[in-house]
DNA sequence: CTTATGTTTGTTAACGCTCACTAACAAATA
DNA sequence: TATTTGTTAGTGAGCGTTAACAAACATAAG
């Protein structure tokens, strides 16, 4: 096979992974097809990783990574009100265009296998945890808004995007996220302010 | 071992799967630990479930007793505010008692390996969010009710009782989920009302 | 009440298969 | 020449499942 840097056999390798769960689950993850699918040997997989759970480490980074863009895109808008609309948006935005993402994005239950994956997998939710928070708090300051917990609002939110990613996974993708996404934003204006 | 019938045997085993996914994931769940755990042989697993599947069939059999339950609970009560309470309720204190439920009731990804499971996972979904659905509606049409569609406040009650569950699973059970149901009821009630 | 008969629920032993991973070596690159 | 990225071949362990047999139980005739 032709040879490449271990950085892009390493993108080549996650990207890879990602599809897999995204089509089979995370059960039907095994270096066996991952090597198949990539083109290379299976221990060659190995030159690249220390072990598999290297390699749902490597996913993790990916949602990571997310979330890091996420918080820039946000960071470029002025009112709370823009944030939190970008905060719903750019969720959408980003799994219209990368699908396979929705099998890992708000998959728990695979990261829970060890301590090292559980650990990164806590820091990554409280990131995502802060991050709504502090638009809430700063719409809460600067907004006339409904009496309700800041900490609650977040959760309601983060609860509804991923129930509507979900049914949008279920549906095998038939209906067109970045448009619910323009609805959403609408429906939660109307319900906190 | 001690003789059972099928009937006994079967509800022994089905819970002994919801605790080996309670405490290590859909990954841990193999013939080899069941049989272990309920202290029959592998064979003797295979008299009372055609198969792997069957058995995952089985957990989601005890989803739908749920359902169910939480269905002729809200029946009980008479007004819509009311039903909305104890639809949230009834989560938290079914799941106070049976904590192992927590990795199963809301693991759509486990029930996604065969068309068999997948289309008694859709009945069992499609179910849950009529169930939801009318309650709103009956909200909508006998209280005054912000202007929002009530599919999609469906979803955020869905989403939040969710989001609500994951985090009391990963933090360890450490809180009481009883009272933070009374809180949430309350939130929904200044928000929509 | 005992005994024969069929059915159900268990056992031991083994099947073929896939799993994550490694040792030893080869070719490409620096 | 040394390092990196690949290969082939194979490890032991666990997987779901089955064949063959044994003991417990239910039923009904002697």
């Amino acid at each position: 096979m032709a040879r490449l840097t271990t950085e892009e056999r390493q993108k080549i390798i996650i990207d890879e992974a990602i599809n897999i769960i995204h089509e089979g689950g995370y059960e039907s993850l095994s270096i066996r097809e991952l090597a198949k699918r990539v083109k290379i040997s299976e221990p060659a997989i190995y030159r690249h990783f220390l072990n598999k759970e290297d390699i749902v480490l490597g996913i993790l980074s990916r949602i990571s990574d997310f979330e890091q863009h996420l918080s820039e895109s946000i960071n470029k808008k002025k009112t709370p009100k823009e944030k939190l609309n970008e905060f719903i948006c750019f969720h959408f935005r980003f799994l219209e265009k990368n699908k396979n993402m929705t099998s890992v994005i708000f998959a728990e239950d695979i990261f829970m296998q060890s301590s090292i994956l559980k650990e990164k997998l806590m820091r990554i939710l409280s990131h995502r945890q802060k991050l709504i928070f502090e638009i809430i708090n700063e719409v809460k300051t600067k907004n006339k808004i409904k009496d309700v917990d800041p900490v609650e609002l977040s959760k309601i939110i983060i609860g509804f995007i991923r129930m509507i990613v979900l049914e949008w996974k279920l549906s095998g993708f038939s209906f067109s996220l970045e448009e619910k996404g323009n609805s959403i934003a609408n429906t939660f204006g109307k319900l906190i302010f």
